[in-house]
Parts: structure tokens; sequence; C-alpha cells
RNA sequence: CGGGGCGUAGCGCAGUUUGGUCAGCGCGCCUGCCUUGGGAGCAGGAGGUCGGCGGUUCAAAUCCGCCCGCCCCGACCA
């Protein structure tokens, strides 16, 4: 491709839209414009680089004995009326009617269409197992589109669906794809962590997500540092404490005016916030739940709601709490509350003589003891996990990271099957719900994740496996025109690809220009070199240059790119 | 949806408080000269419903009202 001809509107400066490195850079280097909020244009270099990473995942999808498909954008209700999804989606779903009034969905992901066409077609376990994908636009209406394409409300997805006899079957799927992802990811240049994750409103129990860990990631995570445990903090748990032996002592109730914060009641009784019980009230249905965790540790809501069975718990308003213990917002704890369903969480079923709220405004009471002073419906983990716990498998600390969820791998079980009636017989012939698995790869996401981690001050630095070009020749000037275009068609005609600078621009232009672009391998051909009779060859990632004679240059790239794995 | 910010030339911005030589600047773009190893210089030029609609006023980018769009922070997710 020569620059004069191509689509590549690169920008000096930064349009205000953009705030993390990778839209920025996209924007400047001319790989994406917006349309609308969360949604994009693909200018000839992304375009490129998103064909490449397709590339790569439809050979591991087909490796691992995936077939490819194309459904349907468009999607008619009725099916996700079969699911009960048409109502659980909610706003987040696109809606629209024909010309008949008739309602259709434009596709936030496909399991309800593609297990309706399997339903049609399988009927026997002869069929089966069965692992078909597609790649194919998805639409999300999305609260709160973010950081470009990071997350749009139409992105390009990979989505494969395993469908088995049984569980057992489901366990070999989903290993082969927890496997084809970790290729597919190394082979993007991306470094991931598959994280233990909470499945959601999808439904089903156990799920992965391939997590690229990034600042400007909305995933937080938890790793072991000696151990392979890693998950996300919705997930994660820790080793709970050790029961505290200590002597009961009698229960006190001490005055604390105007003190309602772990920090202020700590601080005016002289004692360490992990000595406190915090009690924060939630609604679930109508019913108040009371969720104890130590002053020192935070609650993680998914948890708790999972704990309750529920999608629908919400904090307790002010009234409420006044209601239920008898004293404003500050002042609540686990003793004497009446009508609440009190869930511990482990550490404080841990606690010897802690401090907790009195129900009473400006009280407190000291040496507080489970069983003798208030006894909880459950003890449970509901706390968030944070940097420093003790791992669950092995005990050493946690470390935490934020990470681009670029992949996720779910066991769904027999949900959509069982909703959708998609069934089969088996040898025995008796008929069974088909056991699915859904795994699903952001591809836009993956190209926004790969800038993320490869760029510098200057601009992207492609890994050659997705790179838009393997090769950017810049001639300084007019008399260098001639060698280039040698060097162009030569590289060219075996394969490689390669952007010629052809432009009549000044150097500097053409360097940055290069920079911002991020092609793994620049060949600059200038009087300076070009007198000695050399042109010369660099890395943009800075790993190796040279000087080289103009017919060495072929042998050299194709090293190069072959050491690069592309 | 709640909170914060923004909307003036392709991009980045000033001007809005205090209405009236404010339609401006830098970059980019076009023409010519000149220059050519890290976003050169000179000269000339094109380009704007000041987000939209309505109102106040002799007069509105500027004041008022409504609406639209965009970005950031929070609850959701590949």
């Amino acid at each position: 491709m020569r620059m004069t001809s191509g689509f590549i509107p690169t920008l000096r400066e930064t349009p205000a839209e953009a705030e993390i490195p990778s839209h920025k850079l996209m924007l400047r280097a001319g790989f994406l414009r917006r349309a609308a909020a969360g949604i994009y244009t693909y200018l000839p270099l992304s375009h490129r680089v998103l064909m490449k990473i397709m590339q790569i995942i439809r050979e591991e999808m087909n490796a691992a004995g995936g077939q490819e498909i194309l459904l349907p954008i468009v999607q008619p209700a009725e099916l996700w009326h079969a699911t009960g999804r048409w109502a659980d989606y909610g706003d987040e779903m696109f809606r629209l009617k024909d010309r008949h009034g008739r309602e259709f969905c434009l596709g936030p992901t496909h399991e309800e269409i593609i297990t309706s066409l399997v339903q049609g077609e399988v009927s026997s376990y002869r069929q089966l197992p069965l692992l078909l994908y597609q790649i194919q636009n998805k639409y999300r209406d999305e609260i709160r589109p973010r950081f470009g394409i990071m997350r749009g409300r139409e992105f390009i997805m990979k989505d494969l669906y395993s469908f088995d006899v049984d569980q057992q079957g489901l366990d070999e799927s989903y290993q082969k794809m927890y496997r084809a992802y970790n290729k597919i990811f190394s082979r993007c240049g991306l470094e991931t962590k598959a994280v233990l994750a909470d499945s959601g409103a999808i439904g089903g129990s156990l799920t992965h997500e391939f997590v690229v860990l990034a600042d400007c990631g909305e995933a937080i995570i938890v790793y072991c540092t000696e151990c392979d445990y890693a998950a996300n903090v919705e997930k994660a748990e820790c080793q709970p404490p050790l029961k505290e032996d200590a002597e009961p002592l009698p229960l006190e109730k001490a005055s604390t005016p105007g003190q309602k914060t772990i920090e202020q009641v700590a601080s005016f009784l002289g004692a360490a916030p992990s000595r406190l019980i915090k009690t924060l009230l939630y609604k679930n249905n109508g019913e108040v739940v009371a969720a104890l965790v130590r002053g020192d540790h935070e609650l993680n809501e998914v948890k708790l709601a999972r704990i309750l069975g529920t999608l629908e718990l919400e904090p307790a308003d002010e009234e409420t709490i006044l209601r239920v213990t008898g004293a404003p917002v500050g002042y609540c704890g686990p003793v004497g509350l009446k009508n609440v369903r009190l869930i511990a969480d482990h550490a404080v079923a841990a606690l010897a003589n802690g401090v907790a709220g009195a129900n009473e405004e400006d009280a407190h009471l000291l040496n507080v003891n489970m069983g003798r002073d208030y006894q909880p419906d459950m003890v449970a983990d509901i706390r968030l996990v944070k940097t420093g716990d003790p791992c669950p498998q092995c005990g050493s600390a946690l470390l935490g990271a934020r990470g681009i969820e670029v992949g996720q791998v779910f066991q769904l079980g027999t949900k959509y099957s069982e909703a959708l009636r998609a069934y089969f017989l088996d040898e025995k012939g008796e008929q069974k719900p088909i056991v699915m698995g859904c795994y699903g790869i952001g591809v836009t996401r993956t190209m926004a994740a790969i800038i993320e981690q490869h760029h510098d001050e200057h601009g992207i630095i492609w890994p050659m496996s997705v790179a838009p070009f393997h090769v950017h020749i810049v001639p300084l000037g007019d008399k260098e025109l001639t060698l280039a275009e040698e060097l162009y068609d030569q590289l060219t005609s075996s394969g490689i690809e390669v952007l010629l600078d052809d432009r009549d621009e000044r150097p500097g232009v053409k360097f940055k220009d290069a920079d911002l672009i991020g092609i793994p391998i620049r060949i600059t051909i200038g009087a300076r070199s070009l007198s000695e009779g050399k042109v010369e060859l660099r890395l943009r990632s800075g790993e190796w240059e040279g000087k080289l004679a103009p017919d060495e240059v072929y042998d050299k790239v194709r090293e190069l790119i072959a050491s690069k794995g592309a």
C-alpha cells in the first residue's frame, strides 16, 4: 500500500473525545473514527488488524474442532420470550419492529438463536458433540459506552457454543476452549490471566475470564504469586482467619456521640477497625437482610446476592434502617436485631470481643461475641478480597490488579436447551437436554487491549502477528524513491505486507507518522547511509537495528518476520 | 438514570463573566517560492447555520427557556 493512495488520516493532535492510550492512538494514527457514542468506523489500518486477529481465532477454533457459521443479527422476539430474556435484558437490548409490527432485536448475544437451530437439527447422541462458532457483530445499548472501542454499543465478537451429551463432555469442550484461548491471546502478543469469575445473569456454573492486565481495565482481579490461583474480585475467596480464643468479656455499652463511620468509632474508642463489626442492611424483595463484615473489610455484593439467590439486592434507605434498627444510620449492630436475616462473614465469626453498633443513637457495644450476644442465620464468605489476603489454595499473599476482560468461557448446562426444548436421544433411547457451553472473545476489544499493552509515548508498537503491515518503507526524499519502489515490489511480490511512504513530506513528518502507526519493521532510505550503499532497518520495538545493502534487505526482513511469529 | 464537564473551521482552542470593530488563534488543507535525517520558513488563499429551536433586545457566540449531541465519575458487561 502506498500512503499517497491509502486512506490513512493521521492527526497531529488528539481529539478531545479520547481518554485512554489505545483510543487516542487509534484516532491519531488513522485507525478509527466515531460515528455515534459507542459506535465506530474501522478504517483500513484497523480493518487489517481485525482481519488478522479473526484469522488467528479461526485457526485455533478450527483446530479445536469448531465449525464456523454466521447467525443473524436481527432476531425474532419469540425466541427471547421462550428463555425469559426478552424481559430480563431490559434497556440494554436494541429492539425494533418490522412493517407488520412484529418484534425483533439486534442480537446482544446468540444463545437463543443457536440453541433453536440445534434444536431443529440435532436429535441423536450420534450428532454430538458439536462446536459451532461465528465472528459477528453484537449490539448492546450499554448504560455507558466508554473508552472508544473498549466498551462500544456495537462490537465484534467471536462466540462459540458447545453442545454435549453430558457434563463430562462439557468439561472436555470447556478444556479445549480454555487451551485454545491461551493460544489465541498469546499469538496476538497479549499477556493474559485466566481468572475464576462469577457467572452473573447468563446462568451456569464454572466460568473463567481471560484478562489483559492494564491500568485502564475495568475488571479488578486478584492472583496468587505462589500458586495458580487467580480470580475476579467478584468471585475471589481467601482463607478465613482462625477463631480468636480470647476469654469473652462482659458486654458493655459505650457512649459514642456523633461517631458514625468505622474510622470515627475506631479512633474514638481507641480500637483498630479490625475489631469492629460493620453491619450493612439490604433490601431483597421486601425482606431486610443484615450483612456483617469486619470493620476493615468491604462487603462483596455479588457474593451476598448469590447466597440469597437473588438479582434484586439493593442497599436499604435511611428510613428502613431507622425502622428496623430503631437508630439512625451509623449505629446499627447485630445484637437485638429482630425480623432481619443475619449473615455474618467468616472474619466476623472469628472475632472475639468485637465492637458493634448498639441499635441506639450515639451508642456502641463493646465485647460483642457471636453465639452469646447474637446468632447469625448463616456464616458465609461475603467479603471483598483485597491485596495481602491469604490465598485460598496455598495461603500466600494475594496481589490485586486491574485488567481488560477480552474473553470468557462459560459452562451453561441445560438452561437454554431446556427452555428451547433442545433434546436428544441417548444410546438407551432416553430423551435428555443437550449440555451447553458458550465461549466469547471480544475481537474489537482485543485490538484495543493489544495497543494498551504495546505502545510508547510516540505511538503503537504492533506485535508482528497482528500488525496492519509487516514493513514500513520510508524514503526521505525524491532521490530515494526509486530504490524504495524496487524494494517495495520485491517484498510485496513475495507476500510480505508493505506500506510505502511515498508522500512528498519532510523526513520528520514521515518518522512521526511511522512511529504513530507502529508497523514492526521500518526501512529508512536516506542520503546519509545511501552514501555507504546502505539502507537502515529497525524494529519499532527498539529490539534491533542495523544497516544493510539493499540486496540483503529481503532475507533480513524474512528472518525478522519469522522470528516474530508471523 | 444520578453527579461533573463540554459543544465556536477537518483537529486543538481563545472569545461567553461585563451583549455592540469578535468571526479569532495554532495546526492541518490549497497555490507558489524555498527547504529536506525527527511534525521547517516566507508569501498568498479556501474554509464557520458559533450544536438546534424559540425568546429578550435597536443589537446575541455572549442573556433566558426548551431540546439535541459528546466526554468523564458511579450501578452493568466481551
